[in-house]
DNA sequence: ACCGTAACTTACGCGAACGTAGGAAACCGT
DNA sequence: ACGGTTTCCTACGTTCGCGTAAGTTACGGT
């Protein structure tokens, strides 16, 4: 009684219910069987369709660095630079709200085998294009550009964990915490001294 | 020929252990076993010591969350505001650099029966502590106090961020690193609008 | 030298999940 | 209505890691 579905139609919801699942368990955790119930299917369809729990999940992922990119690229495309900032800013947050298991899995640590150094590395591709553009940003501006990837990592952190933090408490709409941390950011930067000194030496 | 050590050793040399077995594969990825093989020992004496796995991580973290706690509280003990806030600032950044790992557990996912609402409460923590402090100081110079967790979060996410970060590069030093992101929260705290808007009215 | 205790081991049972083999049942064009 | 293809399932074998039982070896006081 359940309906049959055709290759593709049962790939997607596949990917969907995985989602969830790798969102709620973390990797580790998640079982295929877990999958396969929510889906009202038995386990080795998954097999055949992914061959297996790594397959899924990539392809899981991989859908979902794919959308993240694309929004965010479009909100940076076009305007003066802090209507850029606060855009992708606003993007992020709402792609934070609209999809927090997708969210939830970008910021999880992916399995070992993952060619990356050991931290989600959407997130770290997304610091180092921002690096970019701070970089090209810095050398017009006379800043050293040798620390733009601090401060674009700095950037993407703060967002990531506001937004892991506001999908717990929904208090404050996404337009109000955009533009405080806009503002935060912006200022932050724009009243940059050249070299920056500490207040106190060390002792 | 491996020697026998008392319960006391005993127990400390595998809460190392475990910690670096624990920040190497996470939670969930860790064997007691491979725990037990690197303290040179058998299992059951894990389960003597904590019971479990879980009691073993229970012990991991807590000891962490209290070794952090205090050295931010310290850095944070006098001085003027910015003082206080580079200091904590040098003072997280030099726990990473010097606890690698301990850092690795504190950003990782709990297991799920964890009280917390999903993300490493130790962060959450902190965030709120900030957030009490900020709050303060916000009441006292005119600035909407419910905005305080934002900036809190914002903070702690771009020093953890940076942080993770910087132990895969090691590149500028960890002072140049700390005048930086003291120099950018710090500007963007100071320069703060009231009432911050949006550059750009939405669409 | 002896005995109680503390430290440790080997050996086992068990459940959870993975992944696969082989077959049944629905669907579709002719 | 019938043969092939696609979709799906039951059943199985296997591995891995947890946790426990029961016994063994070192240690330390008297």
């Amino acid at each position: 009684m359940p309906p049959r579905l055709p290759a593709s139609a049962r790939r997607a919801q596949l990917v969907d219910v995985g989602r969830i699942v790798f969102a709620k368990r973390g990797y580790e955790a998640a079982s295929i069987e877990e999958i396969a119930d929510r889906a009202k299917v038995s386990r080795p369809i998954i097999y055949e369709h992914f061959g297996g729990k790594e397959g899924l999940y990539a392809v899981v992922v991989d859908r979902e660095m794919e959308y993240v990119v694309r929004r965010i690229t479009d909100a940076i495309s076009s305007g003066t630079p802090r209507e850029r900032l606060e855009n992708a800013v606003i993007a992020f947050l709402t792609y934070v709200k609209d999809h927090p298991d997708g969210f939830a899995i970008l910021t999880q640590d992916r399995p070992v085998a993952s060619a990356g150094t050991g931290m989600s590395s959407l997130l770290n591709d997304l610091a180092e294009r921002v690096g970019g553009v701070f970089s090209e940003a810095f050398k017009g501006a006379g800043y050293d550009p040798k620390a733009a990837p601090i401060y674009a990592h700095a950037l993407v952190g703060m967002v990531t964990f506001v937004g892991q933090w506001w999908t717990e408490t929904r208090k404050p709409g996404i337009e109000e915490v955009a533009s405080h941390i806009g503002a935060l950011a912006w200022m932050g930067l724009r009243r940059l001294p050249r070299r920056p000194t500490r207040s106190s030496a060390k002792k």
